[in-house]
DNA sequence: AGGCTTTTTTTCGAGCCTCAAAAAAATATT
DNA sequence: AATATTTTTTTGAGGCTCGAAAAAAAGCCT
């Protein structure tokens, strides 16, 4: 049940709220502070010297060419980069990344590295992704605070808590717990995220005007993710990750998907599925990896011609837009994030996915609906993993108490 | 953004535990109260000591035949029920029906009548509401406290903030904003809810060890609704009361829906879809309603024999499995509840939709999900919207103060 | 019956926290 | 140099929750 508000809980909130403010803000002066959350100032002054005192916050020196105004000029609070460090871990198809960020959300230091994930034995790819963290960890230029906090996004299904890998289209592999792992490894709070939430998160911080309380962000690459924030807050699944949008039907008994079923949208509008539809190949072939090259160079085929490659992108879009229709008739329209490969082939599928969208209850003001496009995924659920690290800093290791209370952060 | 705590706002929201923890356990001692809302004895005996003089609980002389034990017996808080009350108003299909029920919960007044909804004017419809609505609060029985809430249970679409019916079946007129109106009659602050969502709330309360913090209520009747709970919160959409379960899309460019588009969920689970599918008429024909009896008969002659009847009830079943598959991937399996008249038909839906669940996604572990069903859903709708109400005079009334502070209350 | 034990509830003082108002600080304007 | 303006800090008051101790209200035991 809910549980009553405790004394100290009090003091560990509005901490969490002021760090928020900066972090959110950048550098803004205790006024501003007060304002945005809406306590009073003598609150403020006190909850930051605090946070100045114990090295969290610091004034920013940098001389800002504030507007010339009259009075006591406003003083920048900025995050302490030097406060604590993080680090992301991507583990994508053959592709495993790792950057170390400070406590402002720089990027410190950095490795990337190919692997062939899809035939990897277990203990060799959690090897090479322990090695590789292992190494950031071991880095001597890195003089930049401890690192606090691991998160690890991963393109496959995660469980609720964030703690393992439930399943994922890169690697036959299942259940793997990376978040004990690294944690039991290296001795650091470590968290297991899905890609396409991570995605979600970073657009959020990227652009907060378009990406607020309600949006979605779509991978279009091998297969077909999503990350939704609805109400502010990211979606997940009561169990899992949730949001898989690329296994909503499409089609009862359809074209054959990558996970054994039938009639997924991701048979109609992952990569394989369009290539798959473009070469004249069966709906019951089994699906095979298809490169980006290969993809945008189907695309740029498309575009010169009329014929099955158009035909192929005017299939993914009707699936598209028929699933989005019935995911707005659950949580009605909200602004899209196109992401990932076949985003830049999105001119491609958008009018098929706007026809169909606009038969559908969910798609009532289809025109309306607004698409965005990027066409790097990597750099998103970086970011993502970045900000979920570092606001979990803020508010579990910076301001903690909230049920077993944490040890002190001490000076 | 997300707001600073104050000082106040600590004793309100510990107030409106209290309380909340009364309404729930009925009649839990102090020591009860403070084990479930984890505050200290010493401050549930302050607030609990004020509550009582304010008149909203009261010591329960009831002398329950409690267990024999040594020690100082406890003291059973409850519910006043002269505290406030409220009043139910539930319009479904050619019926209206009111309830006046007071703090406890219990009905103390209530009133029913048959309309014709479908063919009323605008004015005729909102006057029979309010006409309703005056005989049952000027009635002179009624000598509980004063009515503190109005909630309003529609079928149809409602918009977020629970003021307007934006859409209806039982209706062609749309968008009336029936909490507006309301309140500008009585002077009574009430809301406008959708009928699946107080399905699902009233469900949360009946059997709260079933359904607590994920599940799904989903209306089998004329059309097809569904009230979803997710992490214990009532799910809605962002603009409208969402989970438009039954306009999700079965089959792209299928049967003719009642709403005008094709291949809805409803189109073939809706009462008329497995009335035109058992009566051979084509899937194109406009949609006609059918009697609760007729469609008894229908599931009767379904059961007797093999034939298109007990066919129709599969198609139905095949389409809410994979309807149910394509959900459960965005939010993963939890228990659901089948409600209406059709769900007196479950036998002869399941079947085939276990086997469409099977086929999908989300229905993975399709024999762990389990159904229970209910026939009807007029009481828990009138339940649903009788809690919704009570809980808001709890937290807006009786622990007021949230950002505009409220007049206190006065003994 | 009367004292003892056990459990619940209330009382009381201490420690925090936030807030409003006043004071201090820092700069532009006159 | 004096004044005005704005930001930040200081200070004292009031409220809240908590832990400990006291009080209350029973059953238990001799």
């Amino acid at each position: 049940m809910s549980v009553g508000i405790r004394h100290d809980d009090l003091r560990r909130r509005n901490r969490a709220m002021v760090i928020s403010a900066v972090r959110r803000a950048g550098q803004p002066s205790r006024t501003e502070i007060a304002a945005t959350t809406g306590l009073s100032h003598s609150t403020i002054s006190a909850i930051s010297a605090d946070l100045i005192q114990e090295g969290i916050l610091a004034e920013s020196k940098a001389s800002e060419p504030t507007a010339l105004k009259r009075g006591r000029p406003q003083i920048g609070l900025a995050l302490n980069p030097e406060a604590a460090a993080v680090l992301t871990v991507v583990l994508s198809l053959n592709f495993l990344s790792v950057a170390v960020i400070d406590y402002a959300g720089q990027v410190v230091s950095e490795e990337q590295h190919r692997l062939d994930t899809l035939v990897m034995p277990r203990d060799e790819l959690i090897g090479e992704c322990m090695a590789i963290v292992r190494r950031r960890l071991q880095d001597p230029d890195l003089d930049v605070g401890s690192v606090a906090r691991i998160a690890m996004g991963i393109q496959g299904i995660t469980d609720t808590h964030s703690r393992a890998m439930l399943w994922s289209p890169i690697t036959p592999l299942t259940d793997i717990p990376f978040a004990d792992l690294l944690e039991k490894e290296f001795g650091i709070p470590a968290t297991t995220e899905n890609d396409c939430n991570m995605m979600a998160v970073a657009l959020q911080w990227r652009d907060p005007e378009r990406y607020r309380d309600d949006f979605i962000a779509i991978l279009l690459s091998h297969g077909i993710g999503m990350g939704l924030v609805l109400k502010g807050a990211l979606f997940t699944g009561t169990h899992s990750s949730g949001g898989e949008f690329g296994h909503m039907i499409h089609r009862p008994g359809g074209a054959l998907c990558r996970c054994g079923r039938r009639g997924c949208v991701e048979a109609y509008a992952g990569n394989y599925a369009i290539w798959r539809s473009a070469m004249g190949i069966s709906e019951d072939a089994t699906p095979t990896d298809v490169g980006d090259a290969d993809m945008r160079a189907l695309a740029a085929k498309a575009r010169q011609q009329d014929g099955p490659e158009r035909e192929a992108y005017r299939r993914a879009g009707e699936a598209l837009g028929f699933s989005l229709g019935s995911l707005f008739a659950l949580i009605d329209p909200a602004p899209v994030a196109m992401v990932g490969v076949s985003a830049a082939a999105f001119d491609l599928i958008e009018p098929a996915l706007r026809e169909a969208i606009a038969q559908t209850a969910g798609g009532q003001h289809s025109e309306s609906i607004s698409f965005d496009t990027e066409p790097n995924e990597l750099p998103l659920i970086r970011e993502g993993c970045a900000m979920r690290a570092l606001t979990f800093v803020d508010q579990e290791i910076f301001a903690p108490g909230g049920q077993a209370r944490a040890g002190k952060h001490v000076e």
